[in-house]
DNA sequence: GGGTAGACTTGCGATC
DNA sequence: CGTGCGCAAGTCTACC
């Protein structure tokens, strides 16, 4: 599920009931779901029984949850989640069934919620939890969405802030942009130049900015990038608020249901239908081992300099 | 360094 | 109807 919207989505479904909840048991049905974890899945299963979640952050499409161990002081570690293309977290009732590609499990008790369990799923298993220590930001700024300490797991320190981050420094973003020779969607697509833009959004923003998708990100005038920063905030705004995008069932919240956004879109997916600015055909390219769709009409390449 | 291709994996749908 | 193929919301690594 997979770009800033729709984690954010399940981030803020999460909150409510791991904040303050306490790990009862966890289980590991696939080890293929712990490729980024740094130890064994003895070591995962063992570090994380007991464990009390202090907060449930975001940055980009990275998740993670600051925990004191068992019987420990402060929080040094995090469990970081990743939903690649097809990941869940779902929330269940105690006891509940196993889901279908059901990788692993936290069973929680929490104060108010009593028990629970959290289920990560994973159609295609590209999506992974691990457990990684917490290092600080270097601009000492929190370290994401929903993060009140200046921390980041170690996997995340060399991801970028994101679109909604208010501690996104955007004149090191508008100046690497202007040094990037790149196709601007590469360099959108990069999560160490900016975070939490995907394939879909990508081309939502650009449509919105009217901007060709391999237009040199150096040959943008500020003005262009002013235009494209605004789209991307809005875009992701919108499909935020209106609970992300879902194609199929592997994008779903935290209680399985889908997102409303996939009515919402002008370029991606549309291959031959009209654009809802010009009526044009919208096109589909193919592009860094995937599709870029934009509408040929209203998002031109700019003049060569 | 930028860029590309490939690896990881499952399932769906249009095509033959 | 069966089969194989292309394609899908991502990230990392190896190699030019």
């Amino acid at each position: 599920m997979p770009e800033l919207p729709e984690v954010e989505v399940v981030r803020s479904g999460l909150a409510p009931a791991l904040v303050d909840a306490t790990v009862s048991a966890v289980t590991v049905h696939d080890a293929r779901a712990l490729t980024r974890h740094p130890g064994s899945v003895d070591d995962f299963e063992q570090s994380l029984r007991g464990a009390h979640v202090v907060a449930v952050c975001r940055r980009g499409k990275f998740l993670w949850m600051p925990f004191t161990p068992a019987g420990g002081s402060n929080a040094a570690r995090a469990v970081v989640a990743h939903l690649g293309m097809s990941g869940q977290m779902l929330l269940r009732f105690s006891g509940a069934p196993v889901e279908r590609h059901e990788r692993i499990r936290l069973d929680i008790d929490h104060p108010h919620h009593g028990a629970l369990a959290v289920v990560f799923a994973d159609q295609r298993t590209f999506g992974s939890l691990a457990l990684d220590p917490l290092l600080p930001t270097t601009d000492a700024a929190p370290g994401g969405f929903g993060a009140d300490e200046a921390t980041v797991p170690a996997q995340v320190a060399h991801i970028a802030r994101d679109p909604l981050d208010p501690a996104l420094d955007e004149t090191r973003l508008r100046r690497l942009w202007a040094r990037k020779r790149s196709a601007i969607k590469r360099v959108l697509l990069d999560q160490t130049v900016i975070s939490g833009i995907g394939n879909i959004y990508a081309d939502e923003a650009l449509w919105g900015a009217r901007i060709h998708p391999e237009t040199p990100a150096d040959a943008l005038s500020a003005r262009h990038v002013t235009r494209l920063l605004a789209e991307i905030r809005a875009v992701l705004d919108k499909a935020l608020a209106e609970g992300g995008t879902s194609f199929d069932a592997q994008y779903v919240n935290v209680n399985g249901q889908a997102g409303y956004f996939a009515h919402s879109l002008h370029a991606y997916g549309r291959t031959g239908a009209p654009c809802h600015r010009c009526g044009r055909p919208i096109a589909r390219v193919s592009f860094m081992n995937r599709s870029s769709h934009f509408c040929p009409s209203c998002q031109r390449m700019p003049r060569t300099r």
